[in-house]
DNA sequence: GTCTATAGGCAGATAGAC
DNA sequence: GTCTATCTGCCTATAGAC
C-alpha cells in the first residue's frame, strides 16, 4: 500500500501494464464473441489505439491467446496448488484448494471462459504447454483424493474420475457466476463442498 | 429389425440422410479444429463433394453449427426429461436422468463439444433458440432437486446452483470420455451418483 | 445434386514515417 | 509506441452449366 505510487514508472513496467491491458481487453472481446469472430482491430479499439501498434506488443493474434489460456492455467498451480502442501486432513487441503478454485474462476471469469472455449486455436506447440500445466494441476487434485482414500477418510471411488468431474463442476462456475459478490462465490464453494463431501443424502 | 431394406428410398429420405452425413462430418471436423478455423472446403472433402455443393442442402455454414447445436440440446429435451415423469421418488429420477444423460454425451460425444464451446458463432435468434432448449432442461433438473428436498430425500441447498454444479459435472464428461465402452460410460454414471448421493465421506 | 469459376469482402500481418 | 497505407490470401457465398 504505497502512498506515493506517482513516482515514473521504469520503461519494463510500462511495456508490461500495456501488454496486461491488452491481454484483458481481448479477453472481454473473446470471451463474448469468439476468438475468430474478433478482428485485432477490435481489440486495438478496445486500448485505444489502431490495430498495427499491437503488433509491436505481441507478434501475433493467437500469441494474445496463448497469453490469456496460459494465466489461466498457470496462476491455479503457481496460486492453488501449494494449499494441498499445507498441513491438515486431505478434506482440510481439498477443501481449501476448492474455495481458492472458486474465487480464482470468478476474479478471471473471462479468460478462464476464453482457455475453456479456444483451445482449438492455439498453436500445437502452446496447446501442448497449455495442457503440461492442466495436467499437473488435474494429477494433483486426483493424489489428494487418493490421499483421502488410503486413509479412510474418503470413500474408495475411482480418483481419476472423481478429480475430472469435480474440476469440470467447478471450472463450469466461470460460465454462470457473473457479477456475483464474494459472499455469493463463497456461498458457492461451500455448496460444492457440501455436496462433494456429503451428498444430497440427509 | 427389416431384412428387406434394399428397396429404393424415397427422396425425402434420400435428403435427409445426406444432410444427416454433412452434419455428422462437419461436427467431427468442428470439435477438433474449431468452427472458424474449418472451411466449407474441409467440410466438403470429408463428404467427398465440393464445397459449393454444400449449399443445396445447407443455406450457410452457420446453419449446419445450428443443426449440430440444435440436436444436442433439443434430443435432451425430448429423450431424457420424460424419465423425470415416470414413477419413483426423486432420487430414483434423477439416477435415471443421470444415467441417460451421460449416455447421449458419449453417444453424441463430438456434437455436445461443439454446442459447449462454439456458441459465439451462432446467430442471436439461433443462440436463443438453443438457450430456450437448455434452459428448459436445466429448469426441470432444478425441479427434481427441490422435490427431493421438500420430501426430506435431499439435504436442503440452493438447488439452483447444485442443478448447474451437476449438470456441468455431466456435461464435462464429453471432454475426456472418448473412445470409452458401454460399461465404462455406465460406470462413470454410477460413480458421479454416488458422489452426488453420498458423497466423498464414508 | 454436383460441378467449375469467380465474385466480393474481410482480416492478419508488414513497411516505413513520425 | 503509435500512426497511415497497403499487401495478401483466404473463405463464404453466388451464378450458371451439366
Amino acid at each position: 500500500m504505497q502512498e506515493d505510487d506517482a513516482e515514473p514508472l521504469n520503461p519494463k513496467t510500462r511495456r508490461h501494464l500495456r501488454r496486461a491491458e491488452i491481454v484483458t481487453a481481448a479477453a472481454q472481446i473473446f470471451a463474448k464473441n469468439g476468438y475468430s469472430n474478433v478482428g485485432m482491430r477490435d481489440i486495438a479499439d478496445a486500448v485505444g489505439i489502431r490495430g498495427a501498434s499491437l503488433y509491436h506488443h505481441f507478434p501475433s493474434k493467437e500469441e494474445i491467446l496463448f497469453a490469456i489460456c496460459l494465466t489461466v492455467t498457470r496462476e491455479p498451480v503457481e496460486e492453488n496448488l501449494p494449499l494441498l502442501d499445507a498441513a491438515g486432513t486431505p478434506s482440510e487441503r481439498l477443501a481449501n484448494l476448492v474455495r481458492a478454485h472458486v474465487r480464482h474462476l470468478r476474479g478471471r471469469r473471462v479468460e478462464h471462459l476464453v482457455g475453456l472455449h479456444e483451445r482449438a486455436s492455439l498453436t500445437s506447440e502452446h496447446l501442448a504447454e497449455i495442457d503440461e500445466y492442466r495436467q499437473c494441476y488435474n494429477h494433483r487434485v486426483r493424489d489428494v483424493l487418493t490421499a483421502g482414500m488410503r486413509s479412510g477418510e474418503f470413500r474408495e471411488l475411482n480418483p481419476k474420475v472423481v478429480a475430472l468431474g469435480m474440476l469440470d463442476m467447478l471450472n463450469g462456475v466461470s460460465g454462470w457466476i457473473r457479477g456475483a459478490s464474494d459472499d455469493d462465490v463463497d456461498e458457492v464453494a461451500d455448496i460444492y463442498l457440501r455436496l462433494l463431501f456429503d451428498g444430497l443424502r440427509p
